[in-house]
DNA sequence: AATTGGGCCAACCGCACAACG
DNA sequence: GCGTTGTGCGGTTGGCCCAAT
């Protein structure tokens, strides 16, 4: 430590480059390589520093650099990876060839990052935005569960929810199975590659849209005539990747019907304890055959706040049986004082099928 | 015509880490 | 093992450009 930055040097130039300064890098260079970045400028007689120097070779000078618009198929792959990398300009670049770390992140803080958020997804997780699903129980509250559970198709209205919250729940798992290990190394770690993740992510992806329902539309992509690409992965490829993955380790969450009276707490969560929000108010919680615990599942954890089913560290129940009325605003409390200001799509399993719920809207 | 605000992007800054002596 | 150096990386800034007012 204690090392003072080379730029800090003082004498130095700083700031645009001019075409005169651009061709002593160039003709320095392309005669001696870059060597020792310190050393060049002296070197190639430049009055910058070797940081200057690199930084404006690697990104604007390289003779392989790409140069002008990307294109739909480089914006999709950017969209790819940076849903199964996130801010790994470097790493995104590296797949990207003749486009630069720093080209690629401009590109995403000024055009994709938006369209993202136009389209409702968060720009970091790829996943709906949570302000949407946080205001999803509001809205719930909101709306008249009374005349909902009247109606005649209710029940093919929460079997089609539910389907959805299956796809978000599987989703979620592998993309929580392809997540980097923590520091701590606590977390189970993925064998996939990059590729293999982005294939896997796509097909669970394409499968949803069959069914009319997108939820990752940043990992799905449809070229013009209508097939599915990325990487030169066809639909046969993706339906054929799909086919080999097995979902047996994930929770069976078809197999739970809406108004099952079986406890839901052991059935739709992941094989890991589940993970319940940590802010609902445990001082007092009650727990006993009284008390049906309403359990929510998170999307996070401190240590590794996008995963959906890493467990939390003290679970946290209602302090009472859940009523129609205070489950509802309990369920609200919960989502809008949540400890990581997410609430996962993974919440709507519980939701949708806690029995306890259930009975007492009954 | 002048001003303003936003988009865009090259360049800078500071941190992290590997390599080296 | 420790301090220093070199490099890579991601976040941020500053300034140019242009459209809107």
């Amino acid at each position: 430590m204690g090392r003072s930055p080379c730029c800090d040097e003082t004498g130095l130039k700083k700031g645009p480059w001019t075409p005169e300064e651009d061709q002593k890098l160039v003709k320095y260079i392309q005669k001696h390589g870059h060597g020792s970045w310190r050393a060049l400028p002296r070197l190639a007689g430049l009055n910058r520093c070797g940081k200057s120097c690199r930084l404006r070779w690697t990104n604007y000078l390289r003779p392989d650099i790409k140069r002008g618009k990307f294109s739909q198929e480089e914006e999709q792959t950017i969209l790819n990876l940076h849903s199964v990398l996130g801010n790994k300009w470097s790493a995104i670049a590296s797949h990207l060839p003749g486009r630069t770390d720093n080209e690629i992140k401009n590109f995403w803080n000024t055009h994709l990052k938006k369209k993202l958020i136009q389209m409702g997804f968060d720009p970091m997780t790829h996943r709906p935005r949570a302000d949407i699903f946080s205001s999803l129980p509001h809205l719930l509250a909101l709306a008249n569960f009374k005349e909902l559970m009247d109606h005649p198709s209710w029940e093919e209205h929460a079997a089609r929810l539910q389907a959805e919250a299956v796809q978000m729940a599987r989703l979620q798992y592998l993309q929580f199975l392809f997540q980097p290990p923590p520091a701590n190394g606590n977390t189970p770690t993925s064998t996939f590659t990059d590729m293999e993740t982005i294939n896997l992510l796509n097909s669970i992806s394409s499968n949803s849209i069959k069914d009319g329902y997108s939820v990752l539309g940043s990992v799905h992509f449809e070229s013009p005539n209508g097939s599915s690409s990325l990487g030169g992965t066809t639909s046969a490829n993706l339906q054929s990747i799909h086919d080999s993955v097995s979902f047996s380790h994930l929770p069976d969450l078809l197999q739970i019907p809406c108004t099952t009276s079986t406890t839901t707490n052991s059935t739709i969560s992941p094989p890991q304890t589940p993970v319940v929000m940590n802010k609902i108010n445990n001082s007092n919680m009650v727990q006993g055959p009284e008390s049906t615990p309403l359990m929510f599942s998170h999307g996070g954890s401190e240590n590794s706040p996008n995963s959906p089913w890493f467990p939390s560290p003290s679970p946290t129940c209602f302090t009472s049986p859940p009523t129609r009325n205070t489950s509802i605003s309990n369920l609200v409390d919960a989502c809008s004082t949540s400890s990581y200001g997410e609430v996962a799509p993974s919440v709507w399993p519980d939701l949708l099928l806690d029995d306890s719920l259930f009975h007492e809207m009954a």
